[in-house]
DNA sequence: GTCTATACAGCGATAGAC
DNA sequence: GTCTATCGCTGTATAGAC
């Protein structure tokens, strides 16, 4: 079981009355969404996307009228795989310091696909994009920022963490050296690179 | 006096004989660098640096012919001045702490001037350069961990910095989270934001 | 919902005059 | 060293037939 966000293998698509896959718009956003993670949202091209999925440009217009669209599009399946993902550990793991674990893993399947997350991606990009797309990004890193914010405190009043200072300040910390990890260890697919920050992440959160 | 690596003001140019300034292929690199650092490689076009200096996109390519070594030339020089900046860092530190200290200025410094990392810019966009400048954003990642882990090491002989583990794997610690925290705050130009994790950082790194 | 065809702007790059 | 002019290609986007 992969919490995986946003892949596109094994996805599971609306589930109409007949019991029928993933749609065209669908499919699009699986190529759309590798690509972006790993050429970045400018680097490719809505030709890019219909020679890969066997569909002409114009078709993708028809479901996404503008690259503005689908990047919005990108962003908030993306941000739904991923609260998704969150939401199943908040149910299922055991303790704060699980919960970071969990959370960690997320990363390290990003990277295990060989891209990059999508919303550092955009982060690096932001300058160049527009507004509504910019929002999602935003939008993205503030929902980590909650979620990781609550589960510090959470593990902090258990004593099952220790650390100083606010956890909003240390949950921007843990958000800006994974995504910075990432970042690094995404250009030559260095798996034990990231590993290794983020073994030293959870360590130095260990109780004393 | 700043360290900032290639910041477009103040700039030094080739002393001639006669004591003469910048010429054109600088003011290019003084360009195409803030676009590079703001809108990402990809980002800006011979035209956009071209009318900003007032000249033709010809003229650009009689001094660089093509994107590709431009993109060199900008990394190179950004390299050259980001050592500069170590080894001034080495001369007139004191003691490692001291040096790590000026090595988070320089990242305070390029975020000061609402810019990303060059090289973190360009890792974002790895898999969309050509292979030459690929290596030159591997060589200022290679230079900076060395730098950083010969520092780490010498603070830890010292007894004036402490930590667990490999310096190289320190080095890399440092590095992932400085570039992160320098990709999320130069979203919203938030400085505060990276002082928070840089200053966690040099803090967790002091003997107890 | 998908196609063919096309419009139009922008890109990197080159030739040749000055 | 810089210019004008232009090429070929690719980008997003649209019109209209099926």
């Amino acid at each position: 079981m992969s919490a995986l966000p946003a892949s596109s293998s094994g996805r599971v698509g609306r589930v109409g009355r007949v019991g029928r896959v993933d749609g065209t718009p669908s499919r699009i956003l699986d190529v759309a969404e590798r690509l972006a993670q790993t050429l970045g949202f400018n680097g490719f091209s809505y030709a890019d996307v219909a020679s890969e999925i066997g569909i002409t440009k114009a078709a993708m217009h028809y479901h996404y009228p503008g690259k503005a669209d689908l990047g919005v599009a990108l962003m908030e399946r993306y941000q739904s795989s991923f609260c998704a993902s969150l939401q199943h550990a908040d149910a299922t793991a055991d303790g704060a310091p699980d919960k970071l674990v969990a959370y960690v893993r997320l990363y390290k399947d990003v990277l295990e696909n060989r891209r990059m997350c999508l919303c550092g991606m955009l982060a690096a990009e932001y300058q160049t994009l527009p507004e509504r797309i910019r929002a999602t990004v935003d939008d993205f890193l503030a929902t980590n920022e909650r979620w990781l914010a609550k589960v510090l405190e959470e593990g902090r009043g258990a004593g099952s963490l220790a650390f100083r200072g606010d956890s909003n300040d240390m949950a921007r910390i843990l958000l800006s050296t994974l995504e910075g990890a990432l970042l690094l260890s995404h250009l030559h697919g260095d798996l034990e690179r990231f590993e290794t920050v983020a073994e030293y992440l959870l360590v130095s959160l260990r109780p004393a």
